[in-house]
RNA sequence: GUGGAUGUAGUUCAGCUGGUUAGAGCGCCAGGUUGUGGCCCUGGAGGUCGUGGGUUCAAGUCCCACCAUUCACCCCA
């Protein structure tokens, strides 16, 4: 009987996490220099923790998550997003009464029960970042920078900046009137999921792709029309900054985001490339968030950037990421009582730093040589019952192919010469 | 959840309108003189043709179901 990875799920083999590797050493990069620090919490954590933060009207909490009852009856999710979580743990272990701003970043396994399709997995993984305790639009700015600081680092081009401001607990209500008395009499126009979107969340309306609810939507209200003072001057700063950042951006005011807790700013970066899985990272405010999950009143503002499709933009872009380099030395060894030897010489070589491979399937010398040129091992150590006997081996540069004598005795001190 | 496509060796695929021991490239292993790789040549291992039913004298090839993969929609990263 075969058992295979579940449905939505992958593996990422030894050939490949390489450029895993090398996508986090530019997170850590930059969130460090950004002075973001890492946060790490529970992959699964109390199903009512994304009920009351993501929102019971989403999609993700209605039908995508992954919640079982565990042996002492509690109702447990796999994590379906990664901000609720790092919001508990800002609420539980009072970090909202240290200096402020905290700023997070986590990568994180994320789970949502979907049907699977190009850059949509049930397991997939996301780089985010949260920064709490400041309302200031400059944090807004500097999230957006953060993303865009990495994506470009990373070499991706064609990138889009798309924002918009969706209001707070003061203005948003004014316009899901106005939206709801437009919608009102065009109801019959909608599509299903949208007249039953009226009641419980009026404004994901505005993010159908229906080309029937596209129609309607054209002369509806625009939300940037409603916004208070507040959030007018907020958003008006926020695109100040992203200019003096030198960033080109597009006020779209359609984005509205999946996820409930978002206010003010929401904004979303995706690739114009054909190939690639459209957004890479979508984030935004949430003012009310902390609050909601039962901390005190502190704002907060992040976004969430998907591995698998930042690896796929990357990849259809032609981005080459560098591949490791081989072992510094293969130690090819004939006969019991020089492999024996050599198997003390490999431990050794690799106390003093050098990376050093050994056959250990009884191969050929000419199969050693072989094995070696597939490790793409720089040199290649041949020890037989002579060089054992006259104490010098040969030592073959793969590259060039030449060879060259070397004393056994202080052969560490001469690879390390040779290595550089 | 809705709709479409696909499922043959480790891998990428071929296998014509159903007909005898299922093929190729790459990969893997071994040889091509006695202790030397990358190229070339030769040979070898490796498949219950996704699973289970059905039609037929006969099915990898036709039909059905299931499973899986994949693409689009929905949603989102």
């Amino acid at each position: 009987m075969a058992i295979n990875a579940p449905r939505g799920t992958k593996d990422v083999l030894p050939d490949e996490v390489y450029k895993w590797q090398y996508v986090e050493s530019f997170i850590r990069r930059w969130t460090a220099l950004f002075g973001y620090k890492e946060i790490r919490t529970p992959v699964f954590e109390h199903t009512e923790l994304f009920q009351r933060g993501v929102g019971d009207t989403t999609d993700i909490v209605q039908k995508e998550m992954y919640t079982f009852e565990d042996k002492g009856n509690r109702s447990i999710t796999l994590k379906p997003e990664g901000t609720a979580g790092v919001v508990r743990a800002y609420i539980e272990h009072k970090l909202y009464a240290e200096a402020q701003p905290i700023k997070l970043y986590y990568l994180s396994p994320i789970f949502r029960y979907e049907r699977p399709q190009a850059g949509r997995l049930r397991e997939h993984h996301q780089f985010g970042i949260e920064a709490f305790g400041s309302y200031a639009p400059s944090i807004d700015a500097e999230i957006v920078d953060l993303a865009m600081s990495l994506l470009n680092d990373l070499g991706l081009k064609d990138l889009e900046i798309h924002i918009n401001s969706i209001g707070c607990k003061k203005c948003r209500p004014v316009y899901h009137k106005a939206l709801m008395g437009y919608l009102a009499d065009r109801l019959d126009q909608l599509c299903d999921t949208c007249r039953s979107r009226y009641d419980k969340n009026p404004l994901r309306i505005l993010d159908c792709k229906e080309k029937s609810c596209q129609a309607v939507l054209t002369d509806a209200p625009d939300i940037v029309d409603y916004l208070c003072d507040d959030c007018k001057k907020h958003f008006d700063s926020f695109q100040n900054y992203l200019s003096a950042m030198g960033y080109k951006y597009e006020v779209d005011s359609r984005i509205v985001r999946g996820l409930d807790y978002y206010t003010r700013t929401v904004f979303e970066i995706l690739s114009t490339d054909e190939r690639s899985p459209g957004t890479i990272c979508g984030g935004g405010r949430y003012d009310d968030l902390v609050e909601q999950c039962g901390g005190p009143s502190m704002p907060g503002a992040g976004f969430g950037m998907g591995l698998e499709r930042l690896l796929m933009c990357m990849d259809s872009q032609g981005i080459v990421i560098p591949a490791p380099k081989g072992p510094d030395l293969f130690i090819a060894a004939v006969g019991e009582q020089a492999y024996n030897y050599s198997i003390g010489l490999a431990s050794m070589l690799r106390k003093r730093d050098i990376s050093v491979e050994i056959d250990h399937v009884a191969r050929s010398l000419k199969g050693q040589f072989k094995y070696a040129d597939k490790l793409k091992a720089q040199y290649v150590l041949v020890i037989g019952s002579d060089e054992m006997a006259s104490g010098y081996v040969s030592c073959k540069n793969m590259s060039t192919g030449q060879d060259q004598r070397m004393k056994l005795d202080n052969i560490a001190e001469q690879l390390h010469s040779l290595l550089h």
